[in-house]
DNA sequence: AAACTATTCAAGCATACAATTGAATAGTTT
DNA sequence: AAACTATTCAATTGTATGCTTGAATAGTTT
């Protein structure tokens, strides 16, 4: 029916489909999250900061080109990466773009080095980063310490449960580290330990006192479940 | 100066670059060939059935997202991959392609059936679709056999030398060897080779002789070099 | 069943891209 | 230097894509 040629020509617009699908700066970052685990449209749509309408059309093309997969579940749809075999390509991808764009590798230096010059910041832009989901901001105290008092949308994750914790983070999404204080070690071991794990960490010297000592606002857990 | 959330953005775009630089089947025919080795741009444009200038601006595409370096040869252009790293990535994409994309699949088992049935298969089709190019004859005999008679478009391929082609042939370019004819065991072997190494090659069992005898035409070397 | 929610669909607009054509470079041969 | 060759550049055209908006589905809660 059809000549080789036709075929040939057809085995490479099959291929270039994947290609398209990972064309888009927005699916990639889809792509990236449903790296970590399945996830909703909307919450997707959050994280890569999308319209939901906008994000579920890039799933869609996603899914044409099966690289994902989707399933209804009650209200929500769930998509999850079709196959391992696509995180191997992702990840292929990603350390293909490290090493061979040097606009990339220039923005992973600043990215690796914000967090390290992190006391120059001011504490209300590390706040209003947070705040937008930049940078997560973690609180490595235990967590009656946590729910006493804390940073404005820091997340309580006590150094015990760190570990516990690997799978849900972004490996390129910044981390930064609090705990009571410039000698207290818990962020330092954190940072140590979410560095060996590839994660970005950084720590922030000042603790819940300096914080609360230079007029920031401090939030405490009502509900202590 | 930047915002985090900016470069993170611009870091999904920086790998989309490489997303697009893949998302078009003539760049990755063109990546195709180059993997197996450096090529002019005209040698790229005649075998991936483009236009010399087309050719040029997807090559320039390629050379944006940092796949493929170029190199002034006198008159000539030279392009390759810009780093083995390339290859590996196109490997990956063309297994996750073949894995996941049952169009791909189809495509495949019809190209891998193909060149098997080719008996059914008249020979002038074969003929033709060897002037086309969609095919590659190789003449497995000794070369002073393929001077004295071939069939035409036919590539001398002495069985001795077949080793030495393999850098030159294409993995997915069907390959079809013939000999003296059905009793001659040349073909056979070299199917066996190729194979071997994973090039689709299948084996016609006339040979020149039955060819003639069949009316149809013979192309003798004029210069013998 | 009515109000709500998560998701998808459809239409419209602006932008980006692929292929063609003809001309411009840069190197080679005569 | 003139003719030729390989490659690139520039302008054009049609088509595809991404994003937005508002409405449609399908499931859930009240």
């Amino acid at each position: 029916m059809s000549a080789t040629g036709d075929l040939k020509k057809n085995f490479y617009e099959q291929l270039a489909r994947l290609g398209k699908a990972v064309a888009s700066p927005a699916r990639l970052e889809l792509l990236d999250l449903l790296c970590q685990g399945p996830r909703t449209v909307e919450s997707l749509a959050h994280e890569a900061g999308l319209s939901v309408a906008n994000a579920s059309q890039h799933l869609r093309v996603l899914h044409g080109a099966r690289l994902v997969d989707s399933e209804k579940n009650g209200m929500f749809v769930m998509y999850r990466l079709a196959d391992p075999a696509v995180g191997d390509f992702f990840q292929t991808l990603r350390a293909l773009g490290e090493k061979r764009l040097a606009e990339v590798d220039a923005i992973l230096r600043e990215f690796r080095e914000a967090p390290e010059s992190l006391e120059a910041i001011e504490k209300e832009t590390l706040l209003n980063r947070v705040k937008k989901g930049e940078i997560i901001l973690i609180d490595v105290r235990p967590a009656e310490e946590y729910r006493a008092g804390h940073i404005p949308f820091a997340m309580s994750v006590p150094l015990k449960e760190l570990r516990s914790h690997f799978p849900k983070l972004r490996r390129r999404q910044p981390i930064v580290a609090y705990c009571r204080g410039p000698y207290c070690v818990l962020a330092v071991e954190a940072v140590k330990q979410l560095r060996a794990k590839g994660f970005r960490a950084a720590r922030m010297d000042d603790g819940i006192a300096e914080w609360r000592a230079r007029g920031l606002p401090v939030a405490v857990s009502e509900v202590s479940k």
